[in-house]
DNA sequence: TATGAATGAGGGTTCATTCAT
DNA sequence: AATGAATGAACCCTCATTCAT
């Protein structure tokens, strides 16, 4: 009985899920406003009565996404790696992995951000869940390389702030340039050791 | 006979400015799809039939925003002035010129980058109008620091989108964070300034 | 003086004409409802507003039509040469001559009858000033000649109504047949001729 | 799933027929211009929006009208009835119920006449699918009433058109005169005699 | 007097939501 | 639980009419 009920929880959840990443990318990609039920029950194949089973109306939908963070939701757990190396080799993979991840998703960033900052209650929500817990960490690990002397003496919050915002930056720019972006994927390597380099050593000759 | 006419002229010119200045405001507050022409109208303080007597639709209305590239006309006059001279305290002031622009125009901006992105003859218009001049500029003028030895050897296409990137993430990152933020634009002068130096010195200590 | 205001009101006349001439071929072409006042206007040549200085609305356009008769002024002075002559010749040139307005009119006619008889105080006086008149005309011919006997006795009331009827029902054809009908205007004698043999012997054999 | 299936089809075409004919009365009561879809919903029993689920727009609604022939379908099953008889009662009863068809249709028959004429694809469309039919089977019968002597030798498309033009032309004088016509709906059969009368023996006195 | 820009009521159409199946 | 036809509120857009020039 139990397992039953579990099972069926299960199966619930699921198709919450499933609902709501058709929500996700049919909104990142139209925009809320101009996206119908009909283009979400598409993308997720089911029909559209079957949304309201699971959502009360449209709104909710977006007021779900933000919610569950679909998409930050692994990014936690890679700061928290953070804390343990902070060689230049170690940098150079984050910024890495975050560029490759802001540039896959930054039509999903855009969309989530505008229709975010729109909302004042959704904002805040997502500052206090998303944000300042991403930020907080960022700004950790700089006081404590500021400690331990590695980085000299900066204001931990801005700067936290100016890394975020550089890959979040990079990542709507690349998405404008598109193909014609002289930075290309191929190379993000290359491209996060140039962005780690500025972060350490700065652009000053010698 | 011909003052008759640029008179006129004059005055559907006016016009045309006031309604997408009013279309870009609603359109940046509510997003395009959630946006209302009665909307745009009341904002304009015309009524809503005379509207489509400036502009063809309500896309129209969008395109022309990205062509009339409101919000971006005086920033290559700001950028020429780079070339003239560059010193850090000059680097500061257009750090904080341009933040204090971002954080101005935070939803303008992400208004603009969500719509932009989304369709493709638009995207393109605007990188080449828009986006290319500001950075070959700003590649310009990395390079001939680079060729004069005040900035060491980097690659100027990348950290001219590092650059152009931080003040975009940052903006945003600020219009996420609202008043919560720990940046408060009353001492935009120190975070440019911290900012300068990272780009500078970077953070590596001593 | 009187000069003077016998000038303005004449031109005033041809204004009003001008404009009603207009109007009938655009609702001729589009239908009322579909036909716009600057489709009017630019038909006549004039400004939208200049049509509110000579009618009070759209609907007093269509009303003025009606009243005006434009098309059937002459129609009346056509069927009164018939009192005169009744030779077959003559009914061979009137068939003709009714057919050839019907032809090149259909589109009018089908225009007006339309409008005509959905407004039941346009329609009485529709019948009442010109289809009463013309086929009154029509009928106290047939009449004459049954008691002349050049007719033998029939209803004249039925078979004036079916001469009508014939023209106008041609016409209408031919309009929906176009080029593909069978029945060319450059043979309107021969058709003409047939028609007037079929009124005036009928079809049966010997 | 079948026995389903075939259900469901059923009722859709019952509801596209549902909504055509109220389209076909109120558009040939107010014309296709000035009626409004809300018109069509009230007088099909259905909300607005239902329309939109069985035809594309308001002009399908009119296409879909003439290309259903909802109000000739039987017109050819009648004239086939022709080729069996042709004594002169049964073409008084032909006429008769023609007539009566036409009397009680001719505001329906005026306005489709007037859109199809408009439109050049309707036109062809219609007349090859109702106008050449029903005159093709009439010129059959002239031109078989001709070989076997009981006609004259007559030109049998000019005849036919004549004939059904005749009946057109009555049933729209009919629709204009109305109430005031001397023609009663009830003497039909004396009006469809008289007309037999001219057809075939035309109005030669003796 | 002639004009056409300004206007908003009204109409076509879409689409979020409901509900019978 | 899943569905999609039915619905009407709301939106885009048109256009008859007005009025300042």
């Amino acid at each position: 009985m139990t397992a039953r009920q579990a099972r069926k929880e299960r199966i619930t959840q699921e198709r919450r899920e499933q609902i709501l990443k058709a929500a996700l990318s049919v909104f990142s990609t139209r925009g809320y406003g101009e996206s119908t039920m009909a283009d979400v029950a598409e993308a997720a194949g089911v029909g559209v009565g079957t949304i309201y089973n699971y959502y009360k109306d449209k709104r909710d939908l977006l007021i779900s996404l933000v919610q569950n963070l679909l998409i930050s939701e692994n990014l936690v757990s890679i700061l928290d790696k953070m804390t343990l190396y902070s060689s230049r080799d170690f940098m150079d993979l984050l910024i890495e992995e975050r560029l490759r991840f802001g540039f896959d998703n930054a039509q999903t960033i855009l969309f989530l951000m505008f229709e975010i900052q729109r909302d004042a209650k959704m904002r805040r929500k997502y500052v206090q869940n998303v944000v300042w817990p991403l930020l907080s960490r960022l700004e950790n690990l700089i006081r404590s390389q500021v400690k331990s002397g590695v980085f000299r003496k900066v204001d931990e919050k801005i700067i936290a702030r100016a890394m975020a915002g550089t890959i979040i930056g990079n990542a709507l720019l690349f998405r404008l340039e598109q193909r014609e972006s002289p930075l290309k994927k191929a190379h993000l390597k290359d491209i996060a050791h140039e962005l780690s380099g500025l972060f350490i050593d700065g652009l000053a000759g010698k």
